[in-house]
DNA sequence: GACCAGGCACATC
DNA sequence: GATGTGCATGGT
């Protein structure tokens, strides 16, 4: 895929905050969509979290509405900053010097803050090895014959963790470019795909 | 106009 | 524990 596609520069933002935003306003949700989301909050100079946890819930949901459940989304952004606010006083840095399977117990625990939204967090906001399976994951995984339909989330993920070592960087790329795959050509609905290469990787750590 | 997009929580059985 | 449902916009 990497050979294919190239570097994917994932996770588009600048901050960790920014990321973090963009993986709770992403959910079930195309990028483009939350890219206009962010974008508007940006225009405010409210992306950071002291701004936008003293921002009104209807006015954040106002904001961040082109991405979609928007009123749904700024709830769950306010207990994401509930969360910061308490953990680390809004610093996010604070977080890095925790273990990271503490940390993931803590995000599992924010309303709203789901099995993938949390790895996105940890992985690309806080650069923890933490492998993010997502909806193309699965897919392509299944359309391989490699994992049954029903799998559950936290089993996709340790099929992966097991298979590859702890490198921030390789699963920083490597859901990135599974993104990217599913989003294109495998969103056909070819049944297995033999000459793609990432079919015969699959095969091996299988 | 139907269908889809980088989920999650909650109600109900 | 499994299954169904609401949440909503914008692109194809």
């Amino acid at each position: 895929m990497f050979d294919e596609l190239g570097p994917s520069h994932w996770w588009p933002g600048e901050t960790r905050f920014e990321i973090a935003v963009g993986a709770i306003l992403t959910q079930n949700t195309n990028w483009q969509n939350v890219a206009k989301a962010i974008r508007n909050l940006k225009d405010a100079r409210l992306l950071n979290p002291k701004s936008m946890y003293a921002l009104a819930m209807e006015d954040l949901a106002e904001l961040i509405r082109p991405a979609g459940y928007f009123r749904l989304k700024a709830k769950r952004l306010h207990h994401f900053l509930v969360f910061l606010r308490s953990s680390c006083r809004f610093d996010m840095e604070q977080l890095l010097s925790r273990e990271m399977d503490d940390l993931r117990r803590a995000l599992l625990g924010v309303n709203g803050i789901g099995p993938e939204t949390a790895d996105s967090i940890l992985l690309y906001a806080l650069e923890k090895p933490s492998f993010v399976v997502d909806a193309y994951t699965a897919r392509i995984c299944q359309r391989h014959g490699l994992i049954p339909e029903d799998i559950a989330y936290e089993e996709l993920r340790e099929f992966f963790m097991d298979v590859l070592s702890p490198d921030i960087r390789l699963f920083n790329e490597f859901h990135a470019l599974l993104v990217r795959v599913g989003a294109g050509w495998c969103k056909k609905k070819h049944p297995r795909c033999s000459s793609c290469p990432l079919g015969s990787f699959l095969q091996g750590a299988a």
